[in-house]
DNA sequence: AAAAAAT
């Protein structure tokens, strides 16, 4: 069952397997049903410590083999699906493009001929071992361009097949169909876009279209962020009032204050606060200053709003007009935040919303589409407990509470003192208090809670060790499947060096092994929350004994969309487990999980560990968009490595290709790459093999990439939270670092808001292709103004 | 928009 002599690299993994490539049960059924066929994860299995499950391998790599010898005259009943390996013939009938295939079929290749088959990842894979020359920019290019271009438009193409597809090909349909297979047609449609990408038959036609319509995707793209953009800036001009978020700020950092505030926290806020809302009043604040023509405009457009809004929402008359409103915030957010469903329930901790939500008003009047995202807001801080470094100074682990083969291990890791945060938390942990813990990202916060957790099992379990099929103790949650894998590099061996094991339960690969780990028996499982509950409901993954949750990026982890997994599989733990949040922007938008889970929380942070005292260097270049492509180039066109942060998938491997395109080796971070293929782009990036990658935001939290000198975002993102997550790429461990962000003249004051509210202070720069700022940030030309240089 | 299960 091993391999089946395929090399690991075998089996190509589209690029956007798994989603384009859906298979529905019916494919499988169809296809021979194999099980995991669409499934690319091979190159999981390498990585994994468990043998995988070799069943599958193989399978998949029959079945793609049968794919590949599908695709060139066959057709394949069921879908065209290329995996399915239908042989000859179903896919012709079903398909609309099945014409254009037969016509292909004679020559099994076509216009993709072999390069573009080799394009396809398997190919890919083969060469790139093959020749490890890809530097050369020819060579590689073409690779890449292949590979990524088919991957990557497929999912252009997929939805344009889809358009014109079913346009142009109704009629088919019907021929096709000839029996309502229609089902299947749909079905099939899926795969035909995998098959597609590898498939030549379309290209002419089509992949000309395609690439068009690809181009025009792109640009749409980029024209609709600048819409977008456009419509950004105004809200932010609108929301002048919804500025009040730096007040906001001001509580942050008086947050201790917070509990005295509470009611003065209005009250104060309000004086604070109002200014901005009420800037005309304030208008000695520097605030406004910033935000020059907002204050106009927001002023006037608040009071505006109001008198229209009345309707809408009282609220938010109220805030703009007192602060008392203020004090209704609670419902305020509530009324207005109804978009924001997920903060619903932290409604009340949020003190912006009032600020945030003249901006909607504005941004609804203006904009009745309102698909904008959603508002930036800061929550208020949870009341922390503020640990000074020096307080730790002098302790050891052991000191902490850590047994000894712990505290090696530590050792063996690097970490021989305790960082603040680890100091103040290891000690409440092992007490079994709930605990919230707020450290800067790459803090160490990984060890701050893996360690003593380790502890706290091992010491709940003695004498009933490593019994076959024990219920795991622990369990550790993470946003991203690369972060739960990062997680356990980290807590493996910790778990290890005192004889409990550790096993991933995440998504985009194949369960078998993950549920053969749970059969022999686990202690700490540590995953992301679609797999996690998917085995619980299976019956295969029992909680009922977990006596520790940890939730890493416990503030993402409770937006909308993460919270309700979360919650469900905490209920699943042990009733009054201990639990365990952690985040480098910990804020009360835990509140919803707070309130239910946790128990008189102890809540840290550390003192000094703000932006301020970053070694990061944040600038911002002001840019023509026409001019976004070459400038991204030529900032990436360097030495150290590169992280570009893009918004969208489809742009993230735009770029990538397109770097690729100019001779700069590049990869892609996203979630339209099958597990396989992200774990081995993650792996070249940080394995040095290229030093630029490009991600959506599934690469800004908690990923940890050695010597990362330069962040790009070349688009700003929507949250401050998100620029702080996506900035700790960099700067990590005291190193320095650099983040930039290209932004269009319409976004600036939108960014102003946005740093302001994350607390850093940024300049921002005029830049047009060839400037000398452009190559200073790239590091080509040290100049005065690199601090880094 | 992205991420997170799978079929």
């Amino acid at each position: 069952m091993p391999k089946n002599g395929k090399p690991k690299g075998g089996r190509p993994s589209r690029n956007f397997e798994p989603r384009y490539a859906k298979k529905t049960s019916f494919h499988d059924r169809h296809a021979g049903g194999r099980p995991g066929a669409g499934r690319p994860d091979r190159d999981n299995r390498d990585e994994r410590t468990d043998a995988g499950d070799r069943g599958f391998s193989s399978d998949r790599s029959r079945t793609s083999d049968r794919g590949f010898d599908r695709r060139p005259g066959s057709k394949s009943p069921s879908t065209g699906s290329g995996q399915a390996g239908q042989r000859p013939g179903s896919r012709s009938p079903s398909h609309r493009g099945y014409r254009p295939a037969e016509a292909d079929g004679g020559a099994p290749k076509r216009r993709w001929t072999d390069q573009e088959r080799a394009g396809r990842d398997e190919a890919r894979g083969i060469r790139g071992r093959a020749a490890s020359g890809r530097r050369e920019a020819p060579h590689h290019r073409d690779e890449r361009s292949q590979d990524s271009r088919g991957s990557y438009g497929e999912r252009p193409r997929y939805g344009n097949d889809r358009a014109t597809g079913d346009r142009r090909y109704e009629d088919r349909p019907r021929r096709d169909e000839r029996g309502g297979e229609r089902p299947r047609f749909q079905g099939d449609r899926p795969r035909f876009h995998s098959d597609r990408s590898e498939s030549p038959r379309y290209n002419d036609d089509r992949s000309g279209d395609r690439r068009s319509f690809n181009n025009d995707r792109n640009d749409r793209g980029g024209d609709r962020r600048s819409f977008n953009n456009d419509r950004n800036d105004r809200g932010g001009d609108r929301r002048s009032s919804g500025r009040d978020d730096r007040p906001a700020r001001d509580d942050r950092r008086s947050f201790n204050d917070r509990n005295e505030r509470g009611g003065d926290r209005r009250s104060f806020n309000r004086d604070a606060r109002p200014a901005r809302d009420d800037r005309p009043a304030r208008d000695g604040r520097p605030f406004t200053n910033d935000r020059n023509e907002r204050p106009r405009h927001n002023e006037d457009r608040p009071r505006f709003d109001r008198d229209e809004r009345p309707a809408r929402d009282d609220r938010r008359p109220f805030t703009r007009d007192d602060r008392t409103r203020r004090d209704d915030r609670p419902r305020f957010d509530r009324d207005d935040r109804p978009r924001r469903d997920d903060r619903g329930a932290t409604d009340r901790a949020r003190r912006d919303d009032r600020a945030q939500l003249p901006s909607r008003d504005d941004w609804n009047k203006q904009a009745p589409a309102r698909f904008e995202p959603t508002e930036d807001v800061v929550h208020e801080r949870l009341e922390a407990q503020v640990v000074a470094a020096p307080e730790v100074e002098g302790t050891t682990f052991a000191d902490l509470g850590l047994g000894s083969n712990i505290v090696e291990t530590l050792k063996n890791m690097g970490a021989t003192a305790p960082f603040p945060i680890q100091g103040a938390t290891i000690p409440s942990i092992l007490e079994g208090r709930d605990v919230l813990g707020r450290g800067r990202t790459g803090s160490g916060k990984t060890i701050a809670f893996g360690a003593p957790l380790v502890e706290s099992i091992l010491t709940s379990q003695a004498g009933k060790r490593r019994e076959i099929g024990r219920a795991p103790r622990a369990i550790i949650l993470a946003p991203t499947r690369e972060l739960a894998l990062q997680i356990d590099r980290t807590v493996q061996p910790i778990a290890r060096s005192v004889g409990l094991f550790t096993t991933q339960i995440y998504g985009g690969v194949p369960q078998g092994r993950q549920v053969g780990a749970l059969k022999k028996g686990v202690d700490i499982v540590i995953g992301t929350p679609g797999r996690v509950e998917d085995l619980i409901n299976q019956g295969k993954l029992d909680l009922s004994d977990c006596r520790i949750a940890v939730l890493d990026e416990a503030d993402h982890m409770c937006e909308l969309g993460f919270v309700e997994p979360v919650q469900r599989i905490l209920r699943h733990t042990q009733e009054g487990s201990q639990k365990l949040l952690f985040s480098a922007t910990l804020d009360r938008e835990v509140a919803a999980l707070v309130d239910e889970f946790l128990v008189d929380p102890a809540v840290y942070e550390v003192a000094g560990e703000d932006q301020d005292s970053s070694t990061i260097d944040h600038r911002v270049l002001v840019i023509d968009h026409r001019d976004k492509a070459e400038i991204l180039t030529s900032m990436v066109d360097r030495d150290g490595k590169t992280l570009v942060f893009a918004r969208t998938r489809a742009y993230a491997e735009m770029l990538a290709e397109q770097f690729e395109d100019a001779g700069i080796p590049a990869v892609s971070l996203h979630g339209d790459l099958n597990q396989a293929k992200r774990t081995r782009n993650l792996q070249k990036m940080t394995s040095g093999r290229v030093n630029v990658l490009v991600a959506t935001d599934v690469a800004a939290r908690g990923i940890h990439v050695d010597d990362i000198d330069l962040v790009i975002q070349a688009d700003a993102p929507d949250e401050y939270k998100t620029y702080m997550h996506r900035a700790g790429r960099t700067g990590r461990a005291g190193r320095s670092g650099r983040v930039v962000t290209l932004i269009t003249r319409q976004r600036q004051r939108r960014m102003n808001e946005l740093l302001e509210r994350a607390e850093i202070d940024a300049p921002f720069e005029p830049a047009r292709l060839g400037d000398d700022v452009i190559e200073e940030l790239a590091g080509r030309m040290p100049s005065d103004a690199d601090l880094t240089a």
